[in-house]
RNA sequence: GGCACCGUAGCUCAGUGGUAGAGCAGGAGAAUCAUAAUCUCUUGGUCGGCGGUUCAAAUCCGUCCGGUGCUACCA
């Protein structure tokens, strides 16, 4: 048996605003999710934290022009984000809310460590101000006409027509984004600013000691930050919706300003802990500063900076003992028909929509056994009815419904006990003990493509066997071989929905009933664990009792058709 | 503009110095338990171009072309 370990697992955190697309599930979420079923089912102390990230300027613009407060706005997406996670079958410990009670407090708690330490201090900084909308404006919400091509929605951060980086004061006829009023001036604003440039050393080291387990994609983000000259942050905003900054942090000095969304967003993952552990009468400080916890991190490549600079800052200057992350597992980029998910353009194919195409095992399955780990991949309709009608309905699905299905008709619907197993059976175990290890190993760092193809290479291996065995053949003359071959059979559907419950739950369990009753656990919000197989095989495949009922399941996987495909490129073309 | 990543079979991707790989698609055959599902065999690539280092380059270096992303006030 595997040595017994404490895994924390955090997702980055889904930005409150809207339905997330298929890109940010794969990047972030999903692969954590199944990573944390992983650990449950092998038995491992696994705590799997999520959260809405609430804050910043888009939710306070956007409630604004909803006519609502951004509170109401923050949790009318909550409750929608966290209804799409279970409909996905996301099964966190806590998915918490970034705006939470404990989030403030933990943030201010990070917030005095570092101004008492000295890692924090006052600047003035030039901010464009609209004078109608009376109040600051990102650069991005600043729009005008680009000096350099004269395209005149350039925004104040870069102009989208020729790519240039900008800055506000650049822009010819600037105007305000939220009203379009042309009183935008350039005004004064103090905020504070988290001393950085102070831990480049520290935090070059710290990756340093993690180009073995990071890959390259993480580490080569990571470098280049430092390689540029890590410059000093501001972490307050001039917005009215976020954590404020208390008045014993500089003297007042930045009264009715808040806290900038990625600084309190990490930090969410503290207090999301905290509440799990208050409601579980639990200290989470057990996992958050205990010695014999493995913190894991899932991110898209554009959290990236933020995970291995700023929130590493936050914890190394508040001096005090949180754990930095030990595996940071990074995505780049899914693409959708050969350009880019895309939320503001609507582009690509978003969480709800997706569910009333498949269900969720089917794209929790093609999602991470695509996902983009060593570069960013893409997503056709093609590729997707392929994946899901060769891989799922055909070699899977089909698998579990010739064998039960062969029991029934001709073994009375009973699991035989004849004959005994011979050296087929002998080598199809010790391939399987291999493969079964393999898939494991794959899992156990995250690497999830490869893990699916031997998943994958596992159902063929069923395939396979039950060719050689052929008791569809043997029943003919000798029923005791056939026997064997049904058996042997029965117990490979059995393991199956051992193997692949982390990814497909669902589908798991309704395999599993069609073999036996489950038999699992109970594990987080009720749900039951499927736990993972016996090591040897040799066991593992025997394990079904003769004479058992077993009750072949309707079509488990659902093909897609040639006309669906074609139906949903048009319905989803893009804009 | 700068920087980073990527460019390998029709498609989706492995492979990072030692005689080009997988799955799918395509072709041939076997089987008929099963969602016509499976199994076996098989066609197919001068590894983006050019130049260099090396006994040896898909792999290292340079350069060019193409794609994507980031560029610190979107998150």
């Amino acid at each position: 048996m595997t040595v017994k370990k404490r895994i924390l697992i955090t997702s980055a955190l889904p930005y409150v605003a809207g339905v997330k697309h298929l890109g940010n599930l794969v990047g972030s979420m999903l692969p954590a999710d199944i990573f944390a079923r992983f650990c449950r089912a092998r038995g491992h102390e696994t705590l799997a934290i999520c959260a809405t990230d609430e804050h910043g300027a888009p939710i306070e613009l956007a409630a604004l022009e909803e006519g609502i407060g951004p509170r109401a706005y923050a949790d009318k997406w909550h409750a929608v984000q966290k209804k799409l996670g279970d409909d996905f079958g996301l099964n966190w410990d806590n998915f918490g809310r970034s705006s939470s009670p404990a989030n403030h407090e933990l943030t201010l708690h990070f917030a005095r460590q570092l101004w008492k330490n000295g890692f924090l201090e006052l600047r003035i900084t030039k901010q464009a101000y609209s004078v109608t909308d009376a109040r600051f404006l990102p650069d991005r919400y600043v729009i005008g006409t680009c000096p350099h091509c004269g395209y005149d929605r350039a925004r104040g951060d870069q102009c989208e027509n020729c790519t240039r980086v900008l800055d506000p004061v650049d822009l010819i006829n600037p105007r305000s984004a939220v009203s379009g009023a042309q009183d935008v001036e350039i005004r004064d604003s103090t905020h504070l600013f988290l001393k950085q440039s102070q831990f480049a050393g520290k935090l070059r080291s710290w990756i340093e000691s993690h180009k073995h387990d990071w890959s390259p994609v993480v580490t080569s983000i990571a470098f280049k930050w430092l390689d540029e000259g890590l410059r000093d942050r501001g972490i307050t905003r001039d917005l009215e919706w976020g954590i404020p900054v208390p008045d014993d942090i500089a003297d007042g000095a930045l009264k009715g300003k808040v806290f900038y969304v990625w600084f309190d967003a990490p930090i969410e993952y503290i207090a999301a802990t905290k509440e799990w552990a208050d409601r579980n009468g639990t200290d989470y400080l057990d996992w958050w500063q205990g010695k014999d916890v493995t913190y894991w991190e899932f991110m898209g490549k554009d959290n990236v900076p933020f995970h291995t600079v700023g929130f590493p800052v936050t914890i190394m200057g508040s001096g005090e003992p949180w754990k930095l992350v030990d595996r940071l597992k990074g995505f780049n980029w899914l693409n959708y028909d050969g350009g880019k998910f895309s939320t503001s353009g609507k582009r690509g194919i978003f969480m709800d929509k997706a569910l009333d195409i498949a269900p969720a095992d089917v794209w929790r399955y093609y999602l991470i056994a695509n996902a983009p780990e060593s570069a960013d991949s893409n997503f056709t309709w093609e590729h997707f009815a392929g994946v899901v009608n060769k891989d799922l309905a055909d070699v899977l699905g089909n698998f579990v419904l010739r064998v039960t299905k062969f029991c029934a008709a001709r073994f009375d619907g009973k699991l035989p006990g004849e004959g005994e197993y011979g050296d087929e059976e002998k080598a199809l175990i010790a391939d399987l003990d291999h493969r079964v290890k393999t898939y494991a190993d794959y899992l156990e760092n995250a690497e999830f493509r490869k893990a699916m193809g031997e998943l994958r290479a596992i159902w063929v291996v069923g395939n396979e066997y039950l060719t050689r065995a052929a008791p569809w053949a043997a029943i003919k003359t000798d029923r005791a071989k056939a026997a064997v071959g049904v058996r042997m059979g029965l117990n490979l559907v059995h393991l199956f929905t051992h193997l692949i419950w982390p990814v497909m739950p669902e589908l798991a369990k309704t395999i599993h009933r069609a073999i036996q009753p489950i038999g699992g656990y109970p594990g987080v919000n009720g749900e039951l664990i499927i736990p993972w197989p016996h090591e040897s095989m040799a066991q593992e495949l025997d394990d079904l009792t003769p004479g058992q009922t077993i009750a072949p399941p309707e079509v488990l996987v659902t093909k897609i058709t040639d006309e669906q495909v074609e139906e949903l490129k048009a319905r989803f073309g893009g804009a």
